[in-house]
DNA sequence: AACCTCTGCAACCGCACATAA
DNA sequence: TTTATGTGCGGTTGCAGAGGT
């Protein structure tokens, strides 16, 4: 039995959100209303010709009142690093752990920027080991020659650094951190303060982390 | 000035999961 | 237990602007 689309394709508009839109959007999120229904009913309660699915994603990814707009800061940047060595492609978690940030926004900027960074740094993006050393495995492993790393699939790939991450002794997360401070980053912001280095050998510093970051964005929360 | 290519970002799509009936 | 529905997630696409020729 197939499923049945999230709104009516008939009459429900896509696309680029006008001011105008957003404006009903946030309106209505920012009343009592809001809290009392379900994303499917929000658009015909706020009188836009959009489907719930869509009103979500721009709440949850640009209109929330509680996000940071702008680049990503230097630590936020090496955070975003080090947890997808832990976790993968699992930007929601990711997001979970910046406060202010989207999964949305952090996927992005990690596909535009951070991939390119860590080519440059001669790291692969995917599995977080040495570019080199990689290149190496694959010579003295014929059968693998036809499968470059950026061509894996998602999810065995995740599998492997979720089995790492249970590792403590992680040896991605230390080649990381010794290539990260080798070219002399910084901790600018105050706020983080409180961890000496977020790639500290032990996970202690993610599970404090994940009490700051697991504060509900969604609209529940207004 | 016109065209082409590249880049970054917003938004969409389809699937998976959770849960209520 | 099955089915319907709502929501979340990750991958992908499309477009606008910047930069190069």
């Amino acid at each position: 039995m197939g499923r049945r689309p999230c709104c009516d394709k008939l009459g429900v508009k896509k696309g680029p959100w006008t001011a105008e839109e957003d404006e009903k959007l946030v309106g209505f999120m920012m009343s009592e209303n809001s809290g009392h229904c379900s994303w499917r009913m929000v658009p015909k309660l706020a009188g836009l010709r959009r489907c719930g699915k869509s009103c979500r994603l721009r709440w949850t990814n640009y209109l929330r009142p509680d996000l940071k707009r702008g680049l990503l800061s230097e630590l936020e940047e090496q955070l975003v690093i080090d947890l997808h060595s832990r976790l993968g492609n699992r930007w929601s978690q990711i997001a979970a752990k910046l406060p202010g940030r989207t999964d949305n926004e952090i996927k992005n900027h990690w596909n535009t920027n951070i991939k390119k960074k860590l080519i440059k740094m001669g790291i692969d993006p995917i599995t977080h080991q040495p570019l080199i050393k990689q290149e190496s495995i694959k010579t003295t492993n014929s059968t693998e020659v036809e499968a470059p790393a950026e061509a894996q699939t998602s999810s065995s790939e995740n599998t492997c650094q979720v089995e790492n991450c249970s590792n403590s002794e992680n040896n991605s997360s230390d080649l990381l951190a010794s290539s990260i401070w080798e070219v002399g980053l910084q901790f600018e912001d105050a706020s983080y303060g409180k961890w000496a280095s977020p790639w500290d050998d032990s996970c202690d510093w993610l599970t404090d982390y994940q009490e700051l970051g697991t504060v509900d964005f969604g609209k529940d929360s207004l």
